[in-house]
Formats: C-alpha cells, sequence, structure tokens
DNA sequence: TTGGACTTACGATAAGTTTAGTAGTATGAC
DNA sequence: GTCATACTACTAAACTTATCGTAAGTCCAA
C-alpha cells in the first residue's frame, strides 16, 4: 500500500536546530547560518543549503535574494510553535491535560524551587488577569 | 557520507500511537493490540507485527511466548517517557528553563482557569513537601 | 577576457518509517 | 495423516531525512 504521511507539520531534529539559529539571530544568507551552525557540528555548504530550501518549502522559511544569495528568514514565530508543540504533545502524550505535563515537570529532580516559584508567578500573573478584566 | 542517525531514543508518531494502547492496556498478543488500534485507523495484521517487533528490538516493549503467540508488555514507563519527553523539548526548544514552556502553556487560551487551579496545587504541593522535608 | 571564487539547483546515496505481502512452521479438526 | 488456520519471520516498496557532490551560472580581478 502507499504510505503518504502527512509530512512538515513539525520540525526534525536537524531542522529544529537549524530554526534554532535562524530565530536566534533572525536569518541570514546559507553562509552565515552555516558558520553558526558549524560552531557544534561540521557541516558541508551544500547540506545547510538543501535544508534551508526544504524548510522553505515547508513554510518554516522564507527568503528573498539579495545581490546573488538567498536570505533566509523565519516564516513562524518561535512562540507560534513552541505552542503548536506542547499543543501536540499535550494531546498525544498527556491525554489532554495540561496538568499531567506540569505535573511531570514539577516532579523532575532537576527542576529547582525558584524555577517552581517562577511559574507559579505565571500562573497567578494569567489568573489575576482574567479576573481582573471581566 | 554516512549518516549515522542515533535512532530510537523517541517514539515516532506511529510507535506512540501502538505505545499509548499498550500503556492503556497493559499489553498482549499481537491480535490484541490490533484490535484496539483499529478502532481508530484500520491496519494489517503483519504492519503491526512489524511496529511492534522493531520497538521491541528499541527497547520501548518487551515480549514473551504465551502457546504460539507472543504478548507485549511495556518496557518502558509511560510517566518516565513523558519525563524524557519533557526534558528533551525544554532543552531544545525552550532554552532548558522549564518557566518559559509553562508559560506558553499558560498562554494558550484554550487552557482553562481550573485548569491553571490545577496546576497551581501542584505547585504548592510540591513546593510545601519541600520546606517540609528539610 | 578568462579563470577562480562563490552561488544555487539538482541528483545521488544511505538510513529510517510505515505499510503490507509471502513463506514457513506449528496446531488442531476431521 | 492431511488440510485449514494462525502465528512469526522475512522481504519489499514507497517515502522522508540527512548528507554531500557535481553542474552551471555570475561576478570580480588579473
Amino acid at each position: 500500500m502507499v504510505r503518504q504521511k502527512k509530512t512538515g507539520e513539525f520540525l526534525t531534529e536537524v531542522e529544529l536546530e537549524f530554526m534554532n539559529v535562524v530565530w536566534a539571530t533572525g536569518g541570514g544568507t546559507v553562509r552565515e547560518i552555516l558558520a553558526e551552525l558549524n560552531k557544534t557540528h561540521e557541516r558541508a555548504y551544500t547540506s545547510v543549503a538543501t535544508v534551508l530550501k526544504i524548510m522553505e518549502k515547508k513554510g518554516f522559511l522564507v527568503s528573498d535574494r539579495q545581490d546573488r544569495s538567498l536570505v533566509y528568514h523565519p516564516a513562524v514565530q518561535k512562540t507560534a510553535y513552541q505552542k503548536t508543540t506542547l499543543r501536540n504533545l499535550s494531546s498525544k502524550l498527556f491525554n489532554d491535560t495540561p496538568a499531567a505535563l506540569v505535573a511531570r515537570l514539577v516532579e523532575d529532580e532537576d527542576v529547582t524551587n525558584e524555577m517552581l516559584e517562577e511559574i507559579k508567578a505565571l500562573l497567578d500573573e494569567r489568573l489575576g488577569e482574567e479576573n481582573g478584566s471581566r
């Protein structure tokens, strides 16, 4: 039987690595993105160029031409992607209950009390906001 | 160049679907797992058998033989897998700051105030626990 | 003006994913 | 004993991912 996986909804491992660079820097030429990536992991120029092209086709990047070079920019905001990813994770692995997700996060010994307080502050902020607005 | 992706650390889309059945039921024969899966998505018997075998090789499942049939069981607890997944997500997409993750979660309009209160309660529980224990 | 340097486009390759067919083996009914 | 049944093992096909090489075009300098 023929497959037909709906592709491109989420970033692959490598694509995410690329995207993090683009998000952090705001984008740039293949050469510039390559330079940034190679700080942690050597890759050939053409490898980077190919992946960037694929990412554009998938809608994660846009490009415009400056001189002879393509300049890539994010087409999706990091916050938006974080949101869809969390929503997906919540639905696929946490039964659509975000509280369960946070519960697991909170269980992690490596999460410090400071972090927890920080998280609590965020919740209070949102809760207070809601009450104040109605 | 040869690729050598470190495979099997995380479940694929389909594997996660399978694993959710195994976690929910505690496991069973290919026939039983197939029956459960086919409630939402028709698949051939051999497709299911193949994926289960791969998952065993990857270490997500164990099997023992009962009569002629293989009976599969989870080799990894759901909570443990949730934890590694969250840790990975936090590191790759949230700069290793779980608070940022929760911030994005809390922003989601579909997360109700009840859920938020529930989350807050979890935090208080863990924070109180820590204080009491030292 | 020609040759190097740089660029993108395209193709190749190897491995992983997802689906399912076929073969071979064992069991139980008749 | 033989035949249908049911199971696993093996194979394969189509597609995605990740890597990189080669070709072809453009531009600048000697």
